[in-house]
Parts: structure tokens; C-alpha cells; sequence
DNA sequence: AGATCGCCCTGCTTGC
DNA sequence: TGCAAGCAGGGCGATC
């Protein structure tokens, strides 16, 4: 499940061996995966043809590869299960390709969007004055944004009437954080994700702001290293994502800090794990 | 109008 | 053994 550090791995990638290239073909296989385009898969190659990708960027989950003198981007995201892949032209085709982008130099080797669940997927925008996909100028920047403004996050925690697991994954607030990182946060912050937002003070706002950049910096120094040339994002399979958990996915399993075993408990459709001595119950809980 | 909920999708795991 | 239900869950649009 790619949240900002796996995204932030897979820019890297794509500014390394994507940016600077000129597309000469663009093959939609799955109609899915351009959703978002409402012209169509056909209209979608045919708008990417001849143009030069330049430099990647990515707000939050989200990416972008703008087109060169279109004032236009591809936008992407990951959702659940979505790779951008570079191969050799020779590879042969992934069970879940969707998209394929050949370009017209010389190198042996076309971007490749697989993805199995389909949650994922691309689209062309225009873009904003400030360079962004206008569709996603609601997104908020993420906290290893230098612009992000560590204060109006406060303020705009305080004002809403909100718990803060919710919190953290609405991205108008604060993008990038997934439900594993937002546990990840809330266990080293020792917050309980049913903690009401309003409550918060501003030098508590500023340790778990703190935990959320230690656990994503953590994750990204790990995935920076582990993908090779060829091999975009290893979503899973290859290391940056076997980093070590310390509240995700480890229900009965004895708390890093005091050895209570850590509880999961249903939570909006999904799942909320944390330790219930460290990150006590609010007493109304919602 | 802000908060909440249902749905989209597929493959692996679990349970009867 | 075989099938069905459960689970993974980000984001968007509908609804209250």
C-alpha cells in the first residue's frame, strides 16, 4: 500500500530514468486505469504522443509528469496495488498492465503502470498557475513539504470537530499519510486515534507532527536504497516496504515499549492497531 | 456546508 | 474439497 514514502521512491525513479523523454506511444489496455480521463484511453495516447515529460513531482499519494510546453500533466496515482514500472522492452507483459508508454529515443526500455486492484490510475490535467493538476488542488502539501505550515495545521486541527486518526488521513488537511503511517505516528506519539482533535495543544500537535515526518524520513531511507535501475517501485516485494512496523499489522503481538499486546480494533471500514496501555482511551470516546 | 458512509476492485486467506 | 465470505483500503461522490 504506497503512502508518501513509496510514492516519494517511485518520483525518484521516474525523474531518474523517465524525465526528459519523449513519448511516441501511449497503449491504454485497461480502461480502468484512465477512469479519471473522460474522453478515453484512445484520447489519452493520442494527447501524450510527441510530447517531453519533464521534471516529476508529487504532492502527497499523488504524481505528476508534466508535458513540456503543454501546460498540461499525467497525473498518477498508486491507489492500493499500482506500480510505474521501467522495463526493457523485452519484458514480457505484466498480468495487470494497464498502461504502456513507449518513447522515441533509443533506449531500450518503456514505463510500464501495472496494477491489480484497479484503485489506481492515470489522467491528463490541466495544470494551475502554481504547476499542479488542477483536480488535485484540494490536496493539502505533506509534511516533508518545506512549504507545509506546521501551525495552520494546528489551528486547522483545532477547528475541527474530529478525531485525529481522521484527521491525519484527511488529505485537505495533511496528504501522504496512509492508515499504516498514521499508526505508525500515533503509537510513537502515544496518542489514541479516537483522541479528539480539538483538544490538542499546540506543542502536542508538534510531537506527533514530529513522529509522522521520523516515520516517513525512516521509510523513505530505507526505500531509496532497495530499488535498482529497472524497477520503479517494488511495492512489497523487494524490501523498502518490509521496513519495521511497530504498530501496523500486529494485533497479539507484545508493545515495542511496555509489552502489552497490541490490539486491532475495526475502525471506518478498516483497521486501527495500537497498544492500550501506551495510547490510553479518551474517556468519550466517539 | 461540513461530516459521514458506501462503493469501486481482485487475490489471498479463512471458515464452514 | 469447494465455495463463499472476509479482508486489504484511498478517494470520490452521494447523502444526511
Amino acid at each position: 500500500m504506497p503512502e508518501l514514502p513509496e510514492v516519494e521512491v517511485v518520483r525518484r525513479g521516474l525523474e531518474r530514468w523517465v524525465a526528459h523523454r519523449t513519448v511516441a506511444e501511449a497503449e491504454v489496455l485497461h480502461p480502468r486505469a484512465v477512469r479519471r480521463h473522460v474522453a478515453g484511453g484512445e484520447d489519452f495516447g493520442q494527447r501524450l504522443k510527441g510530447h517531453r515529460v519533464g521534471v516529476p513531482s508529487r504532492r502527497g499519494k499523488y504524481l505528476w509528469l508534466p508535458l513540456e510546453d503543454t501546460g498540461q500533466s499525467v497525473l498518477a496515482h498508486l491507489g492500493m496495488s499500482g506500480q510505474l514500472l521501467v522495463q526493457p522492452h523485452s519484458a514480457p507483459d505484466e498480468k495487470h498492465l494497464r498502461v504502456r508508454v513507449r518513447f522515441t529515443d533509443a533506449l531500450d526500455t518503456e514505463l510500464r503502470f501495472v496494477d491489480q486492484r484497479t484503485f489506481g490510475g492515470l489522467s491528463l490535467h490541466d495544470n494551475t498557475p502554481d504547476g499542479l493538476p488542477d483536480v488535485i488542488a484540494h490536496i493539502a502539501r505533506d509534511p516533508l513539504d518545506p512549504l507545509f505550515d506546521d501551525d495552520a495545521f494546528h489551528h486547522a486541527l483545532r477547528r475541527k470537530r474530529t478525531t485525529i486518526k481522521r484527521a491525519l488521513l484527511d488529505q485537505s488537511l495533511i496528504s501522504g499519510v496512509g492508515n499504516i503511517y498514521a499508526d505508525e505516528a500515533l503509537w510513537r506519539a502515544r496518542v489514541h486515534y479516537d483522541r479528539p482533535t480539538g483538544g490538542f495543544t499546540r506543542p502536542r500537535t508538534q510531537l506527533l507532527l514530529g513522529h509522522v515526518r521520523d516515520v516517513m524520513n525512516a521509510a523513505l531511507s530505507q526505500g531509496g536504497t532497495s530499488f535498482d535501475s529497472l524497477y520503479v517501485n517494488v511495492n512489497g516485494e523487494s524490501g523498502y516496504f518490509d521496513r519495521s512496523l511497530d504498530a501496523y499489522g500486529r494485533e497479539g503481538l507484545p508493545c515495542r515499549r511496555c509489552g502489552t499486546p497490541m490490539r486491532r480494533r475495526a475502525w471506518m471500514n478498516r483497521s486501527s492497531y495500537h497498544c492500550p496501555r501506551c495510547q490510553r482511551a479518551p474517556r468519550v470516546s466517539s
